[in-house]
DNA sequence: CTTGACGGCTAATTCAAATTAGCCTATAAT
DNA sequence: ATTATAGGCTAATTTGAATTAGCCGTCAAG
């Protein structure tokens, strides 16, 4: 009965229909907005038909809303995700003493990188920017995750470093904004256009060489 | 005949229903997405029926093309409407010598204003936003008004300051990547949140002066 | 003063896409 | 073995929005 769902996962050797749906959906989704995927795509794309769907979801919209349920729950588990190499955000300030122009170089691209490749996070923004129309807390979702999340996370790092003495400002917050934004507007640049992601990869390294010349030391 | 329909601006009393189509549209495809607005809609705001569209347009999707095509006339034209204080970039470079903080401060804000308050670039942006899948060359067009130009537009301007000794870089494409992309980035957040323009402007003001200080004269 | 095209309306019509009905098979618990 | 259920399919059905048909008043040109 009940436990049918559950035990499934002890033997997985098809993955779940219900899942699969989803992840499809929300490919479809990212590429084409909501209302241009129709029912039939996202069943061909899971080897189905139409009409198979409404087994796992009461119509097209519940799918959406699985979908944004989904990346509420991921968001919460992967909050802390962006470290510089490894080392986790609460570890003991002492460490940002330490802080190389290579390192500061690995947190941007790793930020850059995660944000640009990890699958469900791409596919994920790209529904966000088309369908933030569809639902107010989607524009707020978006907001959150690519402006005042990392704002405020980077500003954390920056300012560690600032109080080590690693970098010198009066103003942390616009010295985040003045690392995070070209981050940000290279992301915009290479979700339209991939192409040009090894290009903005240089542009990145060549931004966060001046960032560290303008912000460091002196000496540095 | 033909004569009527140019001999109208002769007596403008009654704006073209053409063009009010076009206007209204616009405004809903920017809010909505073209897939989420009904040609019921558009007529109604227009004052008209639906069946009534099909005199001035052959279909939705002409509706649609006419506005990309408004949309590149105008892009043309106001290709060099972003000046510092009124004055002309093909002026003289002597000029760049003069120019002061509070110039900078200027240029970023009417920039940034620019594209934030004018009715048409805005709502036309957020069309552009929403809709970068229903044709490619939206994408492009996006690409090309909010991040190439602007990139290359700025970049002249700042290059010349550079050379005029007012900023000192020896990479002048970063120097403007780091001036323009705050900007960029309080924009994508001011159409999203239009609250949060107050906060967007002091954060800009803030930006520019921070720029000023590391980029300027080290007598500035 | 009459004609034709411009632009509006109401009432169909079309059409595509979502959804439902109803059937069928395999599997898994009893 | 029996049976219930999960999950798939085909063939309707529904729905709703775009578009077309066809009518009408106005106004400007002849």
């Amino acid at each position: 009965m009940k436990l049918a769902k559950a035990g499934l996962s002890e033997r997985g050797y098809k993955m779940d229909t219900k899942q699969r749906i989803l992840d499809e959906a929300l490919t479809l989704f990212s590429e084409k907005g909501y209302a241009n995927v129709f029912v039939a795509d996202i069943a061909a794309r899971v080897g189905i038909k139409a009409p198979s769907l409404y087994k796992h979801y009461k119509n097209k919209q519940a799918i959406f809303d699985a979908i944004i349920e989904e990346m509420n729950r991921r968001f919460v588990q992967e909050a802390g995700s962006l470290q510089i190499s490894g080392t986790d955000a609460s570890v003991d300030a002492e460490i940002y003493k330490q802080i190389s122009e290579e390192q500061l170089i690995d947190l941007g691209k790793n930020l850059f990188l995660y944000f640009l490749h990890d699958d469900y996070t791409r596919r994920f923004r790209k529904m966000l920017t088309i369908e933030q129309f569809h639902d107010k807390k989607l524009a707020d979702a978006y907001m959150k995750q690519y402006v005042d999340d990392p704002l405020s996370y980077q500003g954390m790092l920056l300012g560690m470093m600032s109080a080590a003495g690693i970098l010198q400002t009066d103003n942390v917050e616009i010295m985040t904004l003045h690392f995070y934004a070209p981050i940000y507007m290279l992301l915009t640049v290479c979700d339209r256009e991939p192409k040009r992601e090894k290009e903005a990869l240089k542009t990145l390294e060549a931004h966060i060489r001046e960032f560290n010349r303008l912000y460091g030391r002196k000496s540095g």
